[in-house]
DNA sequence: CCAGCCGTTATTTCGAATCT
DNA sequence: AGATTCGAAATAACGGCTGG
C-alpha cells in the first residue's frame, strides 16, 4: 500500500501544489477488526488543516453508501475530517460521493474536500453548461399538468400510473420542479405532494426556460409502407395554423416505437432526404402521451421548433400558442 | 489544416433492488 | 408504503485518426 500513498501524495503537490507529509495514524488500532483489514489510515496537513486519509485497499470498487457508513464508524473514534481515497470509482460513484458530501480523493482524476473548499476535476468537459433543463421525465409531468389541467395536488405515484414512469422518476422529477421553485410541495405523512396555485399560461411561462426540444434525434426515412403515427414539425405545424405544408411529412415516435417498426421491415434509412421520403422524429418521450387527433400536442410541437429561424415558422408558432386553451 | 468517422469514456436516465 | 441506492442501458462528449 505504501505504492497508493505516494500517488496521493503526489497529486496533492501537483494539483495544489503543497507537500503534505503523510504519517501512520496510530489510533487505528482502536478500530474494528474489518476496518483495520480493509483500509489504510493516514494523517496529513493540507494548508493548516489536519485531515486523516481512509486509503481502500480493495481493488473493486465500494459504493458510495458503505464507504460513507465507514467513514462515521471512524469519525466516531478519530475526531478528525476525513478523507476517502477509493483505489478506483466510476464518474458515476464520483458523482454519488458528493453528493451525499463524502470527501474523496481520486488520484488523477479529482478531489473533493469540502472542509478546504476544494472541488478540483482532471478531465474537464466543455466548461459545463449552466443552463439547467429539465429531464424527458420532468417535462412529461409538466406538460401533463399543462395540458391535462390537473388542480388537485398531484403525488409521485399518481403521476407514475398516469404517464407510464416508475414512481422513483417521478420523484426525482418533484425534485426538479422543486429545485426550480415550481409549484408548492408538501408532505402528508410520507406523502409527498405538489400543488399548482397557477395553471395555464403562468405556469408555462415559468417552466419555460427549463423545458426543452421534445426530438432526440431526426431520421430520414423511405418506404413502401403506410406509416400512420402522429404528425410532428412543421407537418403538424401545417394543421394548426395556416402554415403551408412542408416538402416532406414529419411523424413523431417514441424511440421503443420506432425500433418496432423498424424490426417489422421495409424501412430504409437515408443520409439525405430525398424525393418521397419521410422525416422521423424520435422523441425523448412518447408522443403518444399528449397527441391528439393525430398530431402532437401543440406545446411540445412548439418546443420543438422554438429554435427554428425561418421567418414564416415562427409567426406560425406564435398563431399556434394563440389558439392553445389554457 | 479540417470535416467527418470511430472507438472510448463520461454522463444521464430510469427501474429494480434494497432499505427504513 | 414510500424513499433511497445501485447498476444496466442509452446517450452524449471527447479525442485521435484519416483521407481529402
Amino acid at each position: 500500500m505504501k505504492k497508493m500513498i505516494d500517488k496521493v501524495e503526489k497529486y496533492i503537490r501537483e494539483t495544489i501544489g503543497v507537500t503534505v507529509a503523510p504519517k501512520p495514524w496510530e489510533k487505528s488500532t482502536s478500530l474494528p477488526q474489518y476496518l483495520r483489514e480493509r483500509y489504510r489510515f493516514f494523517l496529513i496537513n493540507i494548508l493548516g488543516k489536519d485531515l486523516l486519509l481512509m486509503l481502500d485497499t480493495r481493488a473493486e470498487e465500494q459504493t458510495p453508501a458503505v464507504a460513507g457508513k465507514h467513514m462515521d464508524m471512524v469519525r466516531s473514534r478519530g475526531g478528525v475530517e476525513l478523507v476517502y481515497v477509493p483505489n478506483t470509482v466510476t464518474s458515476y460513484n464520483r458523482r454519488r460521493l458528493i453528493g451525499q458530501a463524502l470527501p474523496f480523493i481520486a488520484p488523477g482524476n479529482q478531489m473533493y474536500l469540502p472542509m478546504l473548499g476544494i472541488d478540483l476535476r482532471e478531465h474537464f468537459r466543455q466548461l459545463r453548461q449552466k443552463k439547467i433543463v429539465f429531464s424527458p421525465s420532468t417535462q412529461a409531468l409538466v406538460l401533463d399538468l399543462l395540458l391535462g389541467k390537473q388542480k388537485d395536488t398531484v403525488t409521485p405515484a399518481e403521476s407514475a400510473h398516469r404517464l407510464g414512469y416508475s414512481p422513483m422518476t417521478m420523484t426525482r422529477a418533484f425534485d426538479e420542479l422543486e429545485a426550480a421553485d415550481i409549484g408548492e410541495h408538501s408532505f402528508k405523512g410520507k406523502e409527498r405532494h405538489i400543488y399548482f396555485p397557477e395553471l395555464g399560461r403562468q405556469l408555462w411561462e415559468r417552466a419555460l426556460p427549463y423545458l426543452n426540444t421534445p426530438v432526440r434525434k431526426s431520421v430520414n426515412v423511405v418506404t413502401s409502407r403506410e406509416i400512420t403515427a402522429n404528425l410532428a414539425g412543421e407537418s403538424a405545424l401545417a394543421q394548426y395554423t395556416m402554415l403551408a405544408e412542408p416538402t416532406f411529412k414529419i411523424f413523431a415516435f417514441s424511440t421503443e416505437e420506432w425500433k418496432r417498426i423498424v424490426q417489422s421491415g421495409d424501412i430504409e434509412e437515408l443520409k439525405f432526404p430525398e424525393p418521397g421520403c419521410l422525416k422521423i422524429q424520435l422523441w425523448k418521450y412518447s408522443p403518444d402521451l399528449f397527441a391528439y387527433e393525430g398530431k402532437v400536442d401543440r406545446l411540445s410541437l412548439y418546443l420543438s421548433l422554438k429554435d427554428e429561424t425561418d421567418e414564416r415558422v415562427a409567426s406560425a408558432l406564435d398563431d399556434l400558442l394563440e389558439g392553445m386553451e389554457w
